[in-house]
DNA sequence: TCTGGGGTCCTAGGACCC
DNA sequence: TCTGGGGTCCTAGGACCC
């Protein structure tokens, strides 16, 4: 027998209410978070009232400053809305003991089984309980916080989501079983979680606009825009997905429930124009980078992927498969010699990256091996670090490209 | 008005082995 | 010598999510 159990809860503009927090004199005013006016990058979140003036979400920060002048413009505070979600995430474990983040703004909650925990007179029935059980939690995130959230509680994860977009801002919706359907039948094929702009225009194309004709489209059709996906979004926009509740964001990795594959990690930094040396100095300090955080997590990597993109913004990867390492030695020199041999084109390089995976977990180590120089030269690059600070440590060629002013190596990081 | 940075998952062709 | 098929790994690209 299903359940709306499943609870998808969602900070409400969270990186703009972050910043109303440290700075009061911003609310009521049209906000965009993601750098400054009319500089180079992308709107990452904003309020409802630049929204109001056509502000999205993916939109460059040239565009958004043409459409919202008067708009505050922020680079964002990243520290602080880390230390806000975890809070988040404390408050909404009191409530239930199954907890998966999906983003740092975004959580999916099992109450499976907590009815009776809950249970009060006045209430009709079960959902009742929970519907009030989820309202009490976005209350207490507001009370205790002071941060606006809204809550979708469905028999899957896809319906909580969908109902949760349909609560904002500042609501709570209960979708309970059976409902789904009519719930779902209505909305633009847009509103399902896995059908992006590429897919939308397909569908589009073949005359499908809503998830009811989505739900009876012929499965040649499905499976030639979705591959592998078909059967499982036909169930989702029917209101049948499941009620698994995802894996965790690798940050909160140690929490998850499902979390037997290790993923990956990656760096990737745009630039103005640059010459080729700095572009490999950048990719220096960008494998180091790599290599700590891999490090941190206790794996290393099998796989070292390189990331390029030109001018024109053409893409392109290279990767090769390398014998395990966390060693920024070893990543750097496979990262380079991948990048000398794909960069074919006359074009200067806009942005470059570097992944890491097919992790495995560390071998145990009880003392580090007199054998194995590298590996004790990461680790103890990394207590430096801990102690002084990131920058406290480079590698010569990073440090050589980088006009990095020497300074600041004092103290740890905030 | 050119388009960030961190991820996950799927596809498809070729190599290689049996 | 030629042909075929299944399984698996490697690699590059692309859709999607936040």
């Amino acid at each position: 027998m299903r359940l709306a159990r499943i609870c998808c809860l969602d900070l409400d503009t969270f990186f703009v209410s972050v910043e109303r927090l440290l700075d009061p004199s911003l609310c009521g005013r049209p906000v965009v978070v993601g750098g400054s006016k009319g500089g180079r990058g992308v709107v990452t979140s904003s309020s409802y009232e630049a929204r109001a003036l056509g502000v999205r979400s993916g939109m460059s920060i040239r565009e958004a400053t043409r459409l919202a002048p008067r708009a505050v413009f922020l680079p964002g505070h990243h520290g602080e809305y880390t230390k806000y979600s975890t809070a988040a995430r404390e408050i909404v474990e009191r409530f239930s003991p199954v907890v998966v983040a999906a983003s740092i703004d975004e959580q999916y909650v099992d109450f499976h089984g907590c009815e009776s925990l809950y249970r009060r007179a006045e209430d009709v029935d079960d959902d009742a309980t929970i519907l009030r059980v989820t309202r009490a939690m976005t209350q207490a995130i507001a009370d205790e916080l002071g941060l606006p959230s809204s809550a979708g509680v469905a028999t899957s994860r896809s319906m909580a989501k969908v109902a949760c977009g349909l609560a904002k801002p500042r609501g709570v919706i209960l979708v309970p079983a059976g409902a789904e359907e009519a719930t779902l039948a209505p909305l633009p094929v847009r509103k399902l979680p896995g059908v992006g702009p590429v897919s939308e225009q397909r569908l589009h194309r073949a005359g499908i606009e809503t998830l009811a004709q989505l739900v009876s489209a012929p499965d040649t059709l499905l499976r030639a825009i979705f591959g592998a996906y078909a059967t499982g979004l036909r169930r989702d926009a029917r209101g049948e997905g499941g009620a698994e509740l995802g894996r965790e964001r690798p940050a909160f990795r140690e929490h998850d429930p499902y979390g037997e594959r290790l993923g990956s990690i990656s760096n990737e930094r745009t630039f103005a124009e640059r010459s080729a040396a700095d572009t490999e100095s950048r990719l220096c300090g960008l494998s180091e980078r790599v290599c700590a955080r891999a490090r941190s997590r206790g794996v290393r990597a099998g796989r070292v992927t390189l990331r390029l993109r030109y001018a024109d913004f053409d893409t392109i990867t290279r990767s090769r498969t390398i014998t395990p390492t966390s060693e920024d030695v070893e990543v750097h020199r496979v990262v380079l010699d991948l990048y000398r041999r794909a960069r074919t084109r006359p074009l200067p390089v806009r942005l470059v990256g570097v992944a890491l995976s097919k992790l495995e977990l560390d071998a145990p180590q009880l003392e580090l091996p007199p054998f194995d120089a590298g590996d004790r030269r990461g680790r103890t690059v990394d207590l430096v670090r801990d102690k002084f600070g990131y920058d406290a440590v480079h590698l010569a060629t990073t440090l050589s490209g980088e006009p990095r002013t020497h300074k600041r190596s004092t103290g740890p990081r905030a």
